[in-house]
DNA sequence: CTGTTAGCGCATTCAG
DNA sequence: CTGAATGCGCTAACAG
């Protein structure tokens, strides 16, 4: 009843060759007559024989794995790029882990991917990644890593991302324009790269437009709900209240703004609100940010497992790229 | 500079000892010295040893990997069923893999499940699923399947559901409690499972509040966008007009919402939305349907998961399971 | 307490 | 054209 799965010597058994023969046959070795070669064939097709990757693993010296770590799966911006990664990736098996914006489950997922053996890792950083010696780790033993979007600042790798900063000025631009001037920042978790961009357009773009810089107009949320509430509490506090709000990203601008409007303030009325992602649900939402700076989630997980795959295939070391992919503002 | 990862074969030479004794030191086999197994476990720290799990699955008979296919990561009832999977599943890499609603990429899922032997499978199956050979061929060779969500109609299998269609009379209950009497049902593809119920619900419910019932109030959509909002072309175009929608879930309402809109009606005041699911999105809604059913994402995705870890622990055969989750609706 | 050996499934080198 | 033998990294039965 419980059939268990074929092996090559079963095959040799049965046909009354030698494992070696069926092994050659299997791989279409002209070395092998024609005859013997279709009946091991045959006999493959009907004991549904498929190769045991371990054993090949053991041989080969590569998996066809590659493990992909992220945040958060539920984050339409993250599950879009998997979607590329997959389809780029046809052949690898990709396996997922969701940091949860932990350091501890981020290195949990990377040791998990070294002890599997994966041929190489595509990673956005947790919000509390302050360092990334278990990156390192996997490239010491020679299993690329290529990082997107959330990429480590200041620390030599391959990156893919986009240009945060000048989408920053943009977002600000886009607000002076209409007039408005008291503009503040509802920034991610300091050590990541991102924000720090953000926050460099963000205060180069209110110079340039000679727009008054507030230090307390400018905050960082861990991007949970509850602490970017805490943060709109403290923002909508100030003195002269700001008037409108740059946010890190689409969820954390719908979180600000639905504290907004508990605070009996009207959203994109009485603050207005810009931000970074541009997920296909903002189309839906009661409250849209005014605009979204669309990051091409789906471009960057391609150009992130195309140079993966580079990575993996190019028998010498490669230094490090840096891929840009491009932004744009959109208006709703 | 590029290390190569340890085997206990180097550790053993190192040492001058025999593989076997450092096999067994690094299990902590009392047979083994006291200071022997110290300096092993101290030169496999240095080392960074970790064993190779394609050995391990050449030797043990699993491979400590489960699978799972679901149809969409982005849709947030799946990459928070993941969560609990994960949670439920520690010590197991879970392999994920989109269907993207196609059968053939389901087949292909399995396929690689099966070739790169999971020691089970968690799936959801894709609207175009009508035959069910790809998981029977797993569950042939020993492979426990688990179906949660979106199960096979009428497949002894072991399933993780919940009761739809007492879901969908509460939903019909709801609209006919407030006064509204010509109810539409827009449903996912008639083979699921999932669709039936939702039907059979719908029609028992109308049955028993004397509503009147009209076969052009039912129709089913292929859960597209497109193929969405040509049924709600049909659906307002019937005449009566239907003065509510039970929509398959709440994308489907939220996609139907859209259309509406679109042909000069007011979603929610014109014509009524309920449906299935309650995701948290909702919250941020435009147009949130007025009442949708919670069917708890993380509880399927924890049972599942529970379910499969006791087949796949359990030596003997396990005639099959059906779960079942409780439903809640929820009023917006 | 420790070493030797066989074998998991496969590719491959070396013989014939 | 085909077979025997070896080894990938590891565990476990068997020997001492």
């Amino acid at each position: 009843m419980q059939k268990s799965q074929a092996t090559i010597k079963q095959i040799a058994q049965e046909l009354g060759v030698s494992i070696s023969t069926v092994s050659r046959a299997l791989q279409n070795n002209p070395r092998i007559g024609l005859r013997t070669r279709e009946r091991v064939w045959e006999l493959a097709r009907q004991l549904q024989y498929r190769p045991n990757p371990a054993a090949l693993v053991l041989k080969k010296k590569h998996t066809r794995t590659i493990g992909v770590v992220l945040p958060f799966l539920k984050e339409e911006f993250f599950s879009t790029a998997i979607t590329a990664i997959e389809d780029v990736l046809t052949g690898y098996n990709v396996v997922i882990s969701q940091s949860r914006d932990e350091l501890e489950r981020e290195k949990g997922a990377l040791a998990t991917f070294l002890a599997s053996r994966v041929d190489g890792v595509i990673a956005s950083i947790s919000a509390e990644t302050h360092h990334y010696l278990h990156f390192k780790e996997l490239e010491s033993f020679g299993i690329p890593v290529v990082f997107f979007d959330r990429v480590p600042r200041r620390l030599p790798a391959h990156k893919v991302r986009s240009n945060i900063s000048t989408a920053a000025r943009e977002l600000v631009d886009f607000l002076a324009d209409r007039g408005l001037e008291r503009i503040a920042l509802l920034n991610g978790p300091a050590q990541l790269e991102v924000s720090e961009e953000r926050q460099q357009g963000y205060l180069q773009a209110m110079k340039e437009r000679h727009l008054p810089i507030d230090p307390s107009y400018v905050c960082s949320s861990d991007l949970s709900k509850a602490d970017t509430q805490a943060k709109v509490d403290y923002l909508l506090s100030r003195e002269p209240k700001p008037q409108a709000i740059v946010a890190f990203n689409d969820y954390i601008s719908l979180y600000a703004m639905e504290r907004t409007q508990a605070l009996g303030l009207i959203p994109n009325q009485d603050v207005y609100f810009v931000s970074f992602a541009n997920l296909p649900m903002m189309e839906y939402a009661a409250h849209p940010p005014l605009a979204s700076v669309d990051q091409f989630a789906y471009t960057m997980g391609e150009k992130a497992a195309e140079l993966l795959l580079q990575l993996i295939q190019s028998p010498e070391e490669i230094p490090y790229q840096e891929l840009w992919v491009e932004t744009q503002l959109v208006i709703h």
